[in-house]
DNA sequence: GATGAATGAGCTTTCATTCAT
DNA sequence: AATGAATGAAAGCTCATTCAT
């Protein structure tokens, strides 16, 4: 898993198999005695990833409190962890645009999602979207996130700043103020 | 070019050469008469796309109007556009994470969307934005709008609705009103 | 035939014939309008460079001479030619080796060598090479003289020196003195 | 490498790796899990082969005789070894000529060739081409010797004859007697 | 279970040659 | 006669996957 995080980082989704066992210290056709294709492993890799990242994001969340304040948790964790795992981070942006990610992936990450979801649509109650898809919602959220994250990698410097902005904005989008 | 779209929108970046040739009605070879690679065919199509994008957003943009009534006007033609050509669309997203994009490719089009750059300048005027980079309110305007259209393109019965909703999140994010 | 020796010295026979109808100023369909094939071409070409290499040598040749000063008049301008027009050496050079060059174009060089098979034929009157095949003692006194020349064109400051001590090498490999 | 060697002793340097593969009974992908590149094998077969020749040339050299005497001993195995490997003969004077050999290769043929250098030198003493550069006496002979292996290949009924003239040659531009 | 050599389908790119204009 | 766009066969190389050991 973590070899196939810095291959991909490192090389894209076209990072070899090859280049993927080497890297664990495996030999190549050992690989395949854990993932039947490539796909497999990349599909895992996935959900492994994407799992670790609302894990972390939701660990320690505030079980009494607002939903601002809950959703600042989550928020700043979020923008922590990517900023402390850039290989991984990478590695799950090109992830997200495979054509080998299955809808059974989709799936099982959206699940690890649900905590961040229930306080997503209840940071929306009465809000300007209380009536769209709350997938939408929570894809449109992410978005955001990846695109901060995308920015503060590039420009690190202006990183507290940055996450704070927007925040704010997430917030204003969902809370409406 | 056309066949280029669809190819990718069908098959991916993957799409062998030789499946965009007969696609267009072409011989293998003569693809190579026009493009020097495959990687310069991808770059031509993304800079044509992602042109016809900006210039048919922009068009019959009212010059004197308010902020927001051309933001508006932007973002209901960009709507349209996506609905109307899925196939570059999807082309498209393939295309934005291509490694084989040049630096050189991105620039150009940044030029083309350099009177959507402005507008959002002005919108952002006074606003809880107007601090930030002006790339980063691009990008993530971009972002809202990609999951949006994503979204629509899903269930296209809610597009009304659902491109209102987004357009109000977005002006929510630059103006914060 | 100026191009094609140009383009041939510069890139080797696997110069594409586009180069070398560009590198004459025609467009690449004319080539074939004066050579049905690129083998064709190569053909003529080498036959039109060996043949203008013994005219060359042999031009002036003193009639009434004796073998041994006659031979020398060939030597020398065998090599001036040669050092002259280091890029016709370098496509023969090519060409010598290519699979391409038929029987019959062998065949029409042995005949614009006859003079020079004469000459040789003098020398080698009572001289320890009066049994062997004449064609033998030709081909040899090529390779030597081909051998000379590359090493004239890489370091040009011994040229005279060189040229003369292999002239004696030659004649005491046909004369025997 | 015996199978490219039969391989490009019929069908030249532009010889399919897929041919070459299949002469050696191993599949397409086979080939580059041993060279990394075509360029590769052409030059570890040239050095294999150039090295075989130099070796077998010098094998059992008589140590204390006179020189006379070793070259004439080196110059009759060089031919027996070329007459006896009609192929590899054949597959070396492709290799001679291509691009793809490196200097690294010459170099390392070299140093196979030293022990005929050393001889050539000894041989030259007092000799007119005692001043001449060693690269270039080495060349001429080198020349002289692949020059009556083509003939004799072409005409094996004279071999024995021809060989030995051709050594009295070489001898005689080397030593001068 | 682990290995790594072997596989061969598949891809991009080149180029001699043709032919309608 | 001249053109140059079109052609498609052919080539080198990559890599996910298999399987005997």
């Amino acid at each position: 898993m973590a070899a196939a995080t810095r291959a991909i980082a490192s090389q894209g989704l076209g990072a070899p198999t090859a280049v993927i066992a080497k890297e664990a210290g495996v030999s190549n056709g050992s690989l395949f005695v854990y993932f039947d294709t490539k796909a497999a492993l990349l599909n895992e890799l996935y959900v492994a990833l994407k799992t670790e990242m609302a894990t972390t994001s939701l660990v320690g969340l505030p079980s009494g409190g607002e939903p601002r304040e809950q959703m600042l948790h989550v928020w700043t964790q979020w923008m922590r962890w990517a900023m402390a795992s850039p290989e991984k981070r990478r590695a799950l942006a090109q992830l997200l645009v495979s054509d080998d990610i299955t809808a059974a992936s989709h799936q099982a990450v959206n699940t690890a999602f649900g905590a961040m979801a229930d306080l997503l649509e209840r940071s929306r109650a009465n809000g300007p979207m209380q009536d769209a898809p709350l997938s939408f919602v929570l894809t449109l959220t992410n978005a955001i996130a990846e695109t901060t994250i995308d920015t503060v990698i590039r420009e690190p410097a202006d990183a507290e700043t940055l996450t704070r902005v927007a925040f704010d904005a997430v917030w204003r989008i969902i809370a409406g103020i």
